[in-house]
DNA sequence: ATTTAATATCGTAATATTGCAATATATAAA
DNA sequence: TTTATATATTGCAATATTACGATATTAAAT
């Protein structure tokens, strides 16, 4: 009991799971944003940004890039980050279904 | 500590990742893409398709209704359920900005 | 080589989530 | 009114997540 039960679901539905759950964070949308206005910025900045430890800005950032939403690069002694586009494309699909079904007004309980 | 410290972000920061996190589940996944297939259907077709016990079933049902993801209706002694377009219409605006920003090749660290 | 700076990892306490049995509620059918 | 059917709520055990201090790692600067 407690744990999610994983292989009742497809693959497909795991991994989009766990994908919509890296974003389901209010610091980690948080770092999502200030990256889509910085475009790029060393952890140290998330670090100042948010009123989190460092250790905890490590953490969610870990969580981010696993999920593939941003990626980093080593500059020096410090870690560049910036988002990765392959962890939003894989959303594309899912959220594109979802826009379909309200177009068609398919929005209506029997 | 334990508990997100939700008074650091804004509140747009904090729905987000609340309506965000309510989707980030596989049995969730499942029963959004399930009212995908079938329009609308009640509380007990989904607890035949998926491998969950009625009352969590239930409350996944609560957390997706809360959100604003999924809607339902009385219908008799049976609660017919089916997407509800205001919480997908709120992840829109977010989901475009991340759009536009891989768009412009925003995507490369510094 | 030592020090400084930036980030990651470990360990752990506090809290939240997941899943279900038991039970409650509410409407329909008999 | 009693019984059956559908869904919700409660309580709780198992597990996961969040946050951070302490510490490790890594590379630059002195």
């Amino acid at each position: 009991m407690g744990a999610t039960k994983t292989d009742f679901y497809t693959d497909q539905q795991n991994d989009l799971a766990i994908l919509i759950k890296a974003l389901g964070h209010p610091a980690r949308i948080a770092i999502i944003e200030y990256l889509l206005k910085v475009n790029s910025c060393i952890c140290g900045d998330i670090v100042n940004e948010l009123a989190l430890a460092q250790p905890t800005i490590s953490q969610h950032l870990k969580e981010l890039k696993n999920a593939g939403l941003i990626k980093g690069n080593v500059e020096g002694n410090s870690i560049c980050y910036c988002i990765d586009e392959n962890g939003f494309e894989k959303l594309k699909f899912f959220f594109g279904q979802v826009a379909i079904h309200i177009e068609n007004k398919n929005t209506n309980c029997c």
